[in-house]
DNA sequence: ACTTCAATGGAATGTTTATTCCATTTCATG
DNA sequence: CATGAAATGGAATAAACATTCCATTGAAGT
């Protein structure tokens, strides 16, 4: 007999290995549950098993399934790891904004709270396939290209570290003393471009040459549509939330670092 | 009879409003709440009151003066806050990191994580009169510095961009070319410094130089002491979760953009 | 078509938890 | 010090809920 799942993780993974050659409503009950994990730690069993369109009951049994004395003793397991997520964060939020509208604190507040946002926005609406494809097209290049001006530039200029540390070719096109950096992509290398809207005229005409050039580009930026289209190119958008006129650009620099490790981390498993 | 408090905000709001004049069992469960919120939502009235000192009739009194029918009344306006605040985050990210250990989706379940968690580990940590002390030294500048290579350089390009669009007079200390830039530090400026351990050498010295000669420095950095103390030095600690060798630097990036509008806001006020 | 056994739904049960009520205490006031 | 009103704690009650049991259904094998 397998000993109960204790966390999250153990539960997904045991989810996973019940999940074939279950009756029909038993499948029902995993199905739901895995889709909606979030809701066990405040539902009552009557609640999820409506959502899953079964008896209370046979909920109760798929607890016992899953390893489990019973429902309660699975809800355990979801409300340890809500109350331990969010430890005091919202009371230290709200004792930050209560400092005053315009202190720094209530400001920091903001941003944290927009960051935080930001990044439970972007594991939630991102594309893994494109992410895959955005990793496969990157590890094939000899150079990579880093493209990003403004308030893009930071995350180019953490790129341009990452890749330095990995040893990877990595060239961060800056534009210092307004050299004319686009002739050094060559065949074989590939473009990591930023950018938000409003566009600025440099990336979006860097971009424009490596689509002609039928060089692969990808494009980190806020809007799906992103500033180019074409064949060679792969857009990966990030909704970040604004405060006032600034953004913390946490999703971006976030989505950025995996791109950057995870592109690392296929070349050298190909070498 | 004023209304119940419908969001977390009104509760606190309407806590402040009731909490004098209130006689001493009641007083201890307004101070245990305004202290605990964060476990109301999954705790019973018995173990309320006994957190509280008091008994389960009393917390339930208490509840009424707030407001609400009673104690599951008021729950659920916990309840509701902890439901949205996850809408299904903990389950997007255990469905990213199911797609396999070396993914790239998995990798960016890793650093969205460690994103948030260290989020909540500034707005939990962060000296908020440290913040303020901080923001009044630079808002008395004339220009500000910024000093930052390598991974913090990113931290660095960023103040850069949010003082230009706030036309705040402000240099970025790049390193390019090799110029001697510390030169241009004069009386009446002040710096901010981004610095990780270990810390490179040219920034511990442009702190150095500026600590000599009594110039206000703010140094962002991941150790509580910080590379240099001084008189001048005003050190602001953040907490940055690593994942393997690398992090993603959320929490550096929403405190340095936050001291800038900060910054910002406190000129415009003077002005 | 018949038998058998797993699967299922619904009703009955027992436990936990909220809520109310009342006897007792505490405090302020005359 | 006496009296009344507010405050308090504990026990009684009621509601919500998890859990179990059993009769019925459905499916697989003979």
């Amino acid at each position: 007999m397998t000993a109960k799942p204790q966390s999250v993780e153990d539960f997904h993974a045991r989810l996973h290995e019940v999940s074939e050659g279950l009756p029909k409503r038993m499948r029902q009950c995993a199905d739901y549950l895995a889709a909606n994990t979030d809701r066990v730690a405040l539902s009552t069993v009557a609640e999820l098993a409506t959502g899953a369109g079964v008896a209370p009951s046979a909920m109760m049994r798929f607890c016992q399934i899953m390893g489990y004395s019973g429902y309660s003793d699975m809800q355990q397991i979801f409300r340890a790891a809500v109350s331990s997520g969010l430890p005091d964060y919202a009371s230290r939020i709200s004792a930050l904004r209560d400092r005053g509208a315009d202190s720094p604190s209530a400001l920091l507040a903001e941003f944290v709270d927009a960051g935080r946002g930001s990044l439970e926005t972007l594991a939630n609406k991102v594309d893994a396939a494109a992410l895959d494809q955005a990793v496969a097209a990157l590890a094939g290049a000899e150079m990579i290209h880093l493209a990003g001006l403004r308030r893009a530039f930071p995350v180019s200029a953490y790129l341009a570290y990452a890749f330095e540390k990995m040893g990877h070719p990595a060239m961060l096109h800056d534009g210092v003393g307004a050299l004319q950096q686009a002739a050094s992509i060559r065949i074989g290398d590939a473009l990591i471009a930023t950018t938000f809207t409003p566009y600025s005229d440099e990336t979006v005409a860097l971009i424009q040459t490596c689509v002609d050039r039928d060089i692969p580009v990808v494009v980190l930026t806020d809007s799906p549509l992103g500033p180019v289209q074409g064949a060679s190119v792969l857009t990966l958008p990030v909704a970040e939330a604004d405060v006032g006129a600034f953004r913390a650009l946490s999703a971006t620099h976030c989505l950025a670092i995996t791109l950057a490790v995870a592109v690392g981390a296929a070349k050298s498993r190909a070498s």
